[in-house]
DNA sequence: ATAAATGTTGTATATTTATGCATATTTAAA
DNA sequence: TTTAAATATGCATAAATATACAACATTTAT
């Protein structure tokens, strides 16, 4: 049944939007969107989606994916250093030729590396170049676009 | 009375030291460090810190400062950036000049602007040199050394 | 110094959340 | 298809957490 999957999505996506402060709000804006659980359900859900309650900074309680927060602002972080060193990219084969404003090639190689992308094997950076191994069988283009589409924020 | 702050300082140790997964068990370590409360207190203690329960990976739940770990994170980007470029600082009344490696003066400044030293009025980038405005009567070794206090992980 | 305002705590309790168990549903295997 | 294993769910309830209220302590203003 992906009954669940669509409700986790549901859920993820109304604690991003809402300050939801109980399990017993969460269920009814569920229940308006036609999903009808118990709380014992939504309880294992957001178990699962690591969905914790934080305090906030006036008072109450509100829900909040943390880890997720976590992984976004790192990951924006690496997108900003590439976007501050990058000035331009060519393809040879299975390589990739970075080139940087000088002495950033070192960041922008292991903001690449940080972003954990499937299509690059590994990354080497001198001073204003960075060199990257693509995995067999990619185009540049496929590589470019898959990027861009991944990571919006990325000025590439 | 100062028994809270005291308290409160020995919780935030407890819960980054330990994996702890009800305010229950965390009244038991306290009260092996002779502080005596009931679980209400510990709850508004633990909404004081903004301590919120995270489900575990694999089972189960643990109290975490989430929010100091943001911040955490964020601040040894910081570090990290500086650490990257920075290559000397020199002081003449009010201003500070630090010269980075080439391209990294933005990179530098923003992470000092970041850091939200009190010390800092503010900070203007070129390529490689960065100008900060220092606050009135602050000497070049006040400032260094508070710097180094704060921020044990800048090589400066 | 006294009164008023503010902050801290415990008690008792309400509220909220997690989970054991039984049942139903889905998925995989034969 | 039928059967077996795995997964998902509800019900009931246990466990965990938050809070109203009253008492007391501390700070601030007069």
């Amino acid at each position: 049944m992906n009954e669940r999957k669509d409700r986790l999505k549901i859920i993820k996506k109304m604690i991003k939007e809402n300050k939801i402060d109980s399990q017993e709000k969460l269920l009814e804006l569920l229940s308006s969107k036609n999903f009808n659980v118990t709380q014992a359900t939504l309880s294992r859900d957001l178990k699962l989606l690591k969905v914790s309650k934080v305090p906030d900074t006036d008072r109450g309680y509100y829900y909040s994916l943390v880890e997720e927060e976590l992984q976004k602002v790192s990951e924006e972080r690496n997108i900003m250093d590439i976007n501050r060193g990058f000035l331009s990219i060519n393809f040879s084969g299975n390589m990739g030729v970075v080139r940087t404003f000088s002495g950033h090639a070192m960041t922008v190689a292991l903001a690449f590396d940080n972003l954990e992308l499937e299509e690059i094997i590994g990354t080497i950076a001198g001073d204003d170049t960075v060199f990257m191994v693509i995995k067999e069988g990619m185009t540049p283009e496929n590589f470019l676009e898959g990027l861009r589409n991944r990571f919006p924020g990325l000025e590439i």
